[in-house]
DNA sequence: TATGAATGAGAGTTCATTCAT
DNA sequence: AATGAATGAACTCTCATTCAT
């Protein structure tokens, strides 16, 4: 005696939970392949191996799918970039920066999508900015602490260089198609730590007459 | 009969440039406002005072009135970054950054509606990469210039710091809503000089041991 | 496997009988509160607390449960009108009136939601004239009797009289809502009497010259 | 230069009024055939002639076209209701029951559709309700009349006997298809005045003893 | 008996585009 | 050059009904 609904209380059996599943995992491919406005609910469906109907028991919209898609990449990415383990300054940016483009390379096409519809649908676009903006508060914080350790000249506004060096990072991934993550990711943080006045090893360079 | 069409040959009479520049407007506005999916083409009509059938007076499809947009959008942001004045290194670099950032904020709305066009339409992607792409390549010859004259160090990589000090300037535009160019301009100007190697003055540091 | 359907034979057990008892009265507030077609399958299971499916046990469609609806009240509402215990012919009239508009008040949206189907579905408009057809009958043949006492002058029609007056009362009771039977059944009854030239004791009137 | 709608300015040109026109008169037959909710758009434009889409030219909805009807409708019923010529009160009451009689046989399928839709949608539910008020209430000021004049006994209760007698009237013509005008709205007026206490000839009855 | 996942025909509605005037 | 009526393909979403469990 279950009142409830699906769309709602996601399913109940095991057998729902799989579809759903699949439709989730199809609407991500297809909402890669052809961007959002032109995905059908019935290419979901086709790619899902299930009837046109059927998107409906689990999804109230085709926004609502998205949604669903979204929730679940933004938590990918989200433990991707948990867990830096390097124990110094400099490996701990350049770990992070590495990982930074390694899923954001692996999901570019997604994010893009999101964005596209964020353009008409604030609600997608406040999921982006409320991501964003916690990464970049927490590497504001970061940039903060070596400037109370002196490791970072005041000088630098760190509400404007952590914006600008996660948009940096973000960038490059985001404008170049395929590229080399182990090429490139030793440059963008040899940029990084120049920028903070650091050096490669994360420490600030001699100053001797300064 | 008229035997050249106004569509391919732009229109002939006075009254009917105005026509045509109205409805460029329009559009500018109306793409702004909803984003091109969500615009009808009667709300461009609408806007520029003309009659719903008249846009197809002279544009052929709802593609091809952005794409004039785009046109003039584009020529309009080349424009204003030409004719960099200062004649020292920090200065041309500072001056580009904030002309950068000020025409970005200025078309921030439109250009992010271009992509989302480019999502699904790779003719307008293509514009906007072919736009950027001139930019870096502009940036990145800057700076082998600076590295030749032995200003910025050679392990820098001009391919891949071109894009990455681009993007982050225009992604610190992107992500940041009305921020205050007078503001922001200083400290990425900054970042990206020390990045480079360059004290603000545009001189590479004083470098005693090495 | 059980040879008979419990569609067509009714349940067997009696935890099957009170589940349908259940369905049939949920249906009935579901179709009073949204009409029949805004009524969905599913509105009716949950109000009965039963899954979406198990309607399709105990009914084949939609109409058919509104055809189990109907029947319960078709023959609610005989039983009230039945048994009519006053003696004299106004008191008769009475009774059969404030019966009429006590009943009919109490159904009033389930009738209307039944009229609104045979709409489109002679079979409940059927149900309707048949059930009113009766009643009617039964008014005429009442009227005739009159007559035939020299109660009720000739020159009245009574089978346009029977319907016009049941009219009367019906229609009072449909176009009005939550009136107060008490107070109109005396006013209905007397113009009822009066029209078919009856006094208030149910004696026609003195009639000295003609 | 005509910026407005066409939905809610009404057609500009000859042309675009008439196919309006078309599509509410072929509206009118549909919704008679068929009822409303098994009206498709498809069939009103078929029967008009015209695509599919055109309908949302000049309609909002089904709905909106069914309120098109509608107004057409009442306008035209007000009008057939105006104008009784008859000089004394009971070829008044006589004219007015045959007028009524007539026109609602002739509308009675749409007058049922349209009370169907107000099942589930309240605006056409008021839209009746109003027009029958109106009715009722110039009944319930020609009794009061009546008994101004001493014609009809105070004892009758005017605000419910005009409720009463115009749902005689109405509810005669709603269950009786096809009746013959001529033949019952002489029973009909008769059973009215009588109810009102009234002789054919519309003055009271002579009263010797009481 | 009961469940709830799955179906798919079908409806209303949208809107870019065409075209006669 | 301009109009605005007309088109119809296409799409999202609904929901009665079926069925495997």
């Amino acid at each position: 005696m279950n009142t409830g609904e699906a769309v709602v209380d996601g399913p109940v059996t095991l057998k729902g939970q799989r579809t759903r599943a699949r439709l989730v995992a199809a609407a991500g491919e297809v909402f890669c392949e052809r961007g959002f406005n032109e995905t059908r609910m019935s290419d979901i469906a086709e790619r899902a191996g299930v009837a046109h109907g059927t998107v409906y028991v689990y999804f109230e919209s085709k926004s609502d799918v998205l949604r669903s898609v979204v929730a679940d990449l933004l938590a990918d990415i989200a433990g991707y970039l948990r867990g830096i383990e390097a124990a110094d300054t400099a490996g701990r940016i350049a770990e992070a920066n590495e990982r930074y483009l390694r899923v954001y390379a692996e999901h570019a096409r997604l994010l893009q999508v999101v964005e596209q519809v964020g353009t008409s649908d604030p609600s997608f676009d406040d999921l982006l900015s409320d991501f964003r903006e916690r990464h970049v508060q927490r590497v504001a914080d970061g940039i903060r602490r070596l400037q109370s350790r002196g490791l970072v000249p005041l000088e630098i506004d760190a509400e404007v260089a952590a914006p600008a060096l996660s948009a940096m990072v973000e960038g490059y991934a985001r404008h170049n198609r395929d590229f080399d993550v182990d090429e490139v990711s030793g440059t963008l943080t040899l940029l990084w730590l120049r920028a903070l006045g650091l050096t490669p090893d994360g420490q600030p360079p001699p100053q001797p007459t300064r």
